[in-house]
DNA sequence: TAGCTAACGGGTCTTGAGTTTCGTTAACAT
DNA sequence: ATGTTAACGAAACTCAAGACCCGTTAGCTA
């Protein structure tokens, strides 16, 4: 049986700091740079710490980046509650939309993206960071239901998503800058689709 | 004055068999390994091509990659009428339905939009694939306004972006398989958010 | 069809990302 | 407090991606 992963046998103290600051310039990065031109060792450097330390943690960029997004994942924002599908909806499109604008998040998000489409465990994390997301914002949806708002049986995970898509789209494929007026035209274009039916989930609903 | 780029004095016989074989090896090895782990002297054996002549005429992996785009960008299929919006929409969807879910070109997106995170030129040359493929839908849009389906001041491009987002979404997020319902889905709320007047372009409209 | 040279391609060299080694520091147990 | 060893970190090393050199091939022109 081969040794533990570093890191889990004294989490405390110093092994806590270091990843604290190694996450910490891996951000910075990441946003300034971008994902592809991205040294181990401009880390290690910036985050006053040893090459040999980065490699041996994380390994790899993609290793790093998928810590980096399960950090990400553990501090998601309470939502805010507005009375009405549409209101909540707005308020989590201007989230989204403010979290993409950013000068720091949003080519943070494009990178960490990017590393995702090519190993599969970065896939992964992405994926769990946008589910924990959405299953906090799911509910709004459910309760536009329990209001009468919107149809029983919709899928209340794809209506969230269909919020954030617009906008991704707009950070990845260009197509107009992310402004608020594009946040809340993707929040009435949600909430108007699922009052009309749209996101019944057919067959089995999960 | 420095020298011409290569390929531009003599663009004939070879040159552009190069091009052919080296663009086609490139699509290729993108879609299979994805684009991290692209290495220009695996495509320059799989095409049967120098090493250098790949480095000479392209230089970086980004570089090719923006090249592959304009290339792919011309390629684009003609757009098919059905006479509604919502039939017009879904037409659109299943084809980019059918592109990002096919084995070749999926992985290949996902590496090209994976790339454009990276460097401006590779941004700049997918933000043009997309608006000639939009350019090329967005008339449907226009017939629909014309026929009273759909409001008068309509942002028609926006309306094509709103169709492909949720896939894209899909392809790089994750959040469920990209098939035929989620297409038609997207299709639907599009049509849906049209009709009741959310992409009214506010202020000037462009 | 002959000459000119753009463009290709094999071979060699350089550079830096990632690995290994081993001595040092400090977390945790007793 | 003190011992044990997990974890760190400086330095030396490896090896392949990418740059460079220069002889060869073949587009283009007259």
């Amino acid at each position: 049986m081969e040794s533990m992963e570093p890191g889990t046998v004294r989490p405390g103290g110093r092994t806590a700091r270091v990843r604290t600051a190694v996450l910490q310039a891996a951000g910075d990065i990441l946003a300034e740079r971008g994902y592809s031109h991205l040294d181990l060792a401009d880390i290690a450097r910036r985050a006053g710490v040893g090459k040999t330390t980065v490699y041996r943690r994380w390994g790899t960029v993609t290793g790093l980046v998928a810590d980096l997004l399960a950090d990400m994942a553990e501090q998601s924002l309470p939502r805010t509650e507005t009375g009405s599908l549409l209101g909540d909806l707005k308020a989590n499109a201007r989230l989204v939309q403010r979290t993409l604008a950013d000068s720091r998040q949003g080519p943070l998000f494009k990178a960490v993206i990017a590393a995702a489409t090519g190993e599969a465990r970065t896939a992964e994390a992405l994926r769990h960071f946008y589910d924990v997301r959405v299953d906090e914002w799911a509910p709004c949806v459910q309760q536009a239901i329990d209001r009468g708002e919107v149809p029983e049986g919709t899928d209340t995970h794809e209506v969230i998503r269909a919020v954030s898509a617009p906008l991704y789209y707009r950070l990845l494929a260009g197509g107009g800058r992310i402004d608020v007026a594009a946040a809340d035209r993707a929040a009435e274009a949600a909430a108007t689709a699922a009052r009309a039916g749209v996101f019944l989930s057919e067959g089995r609903p999960r």
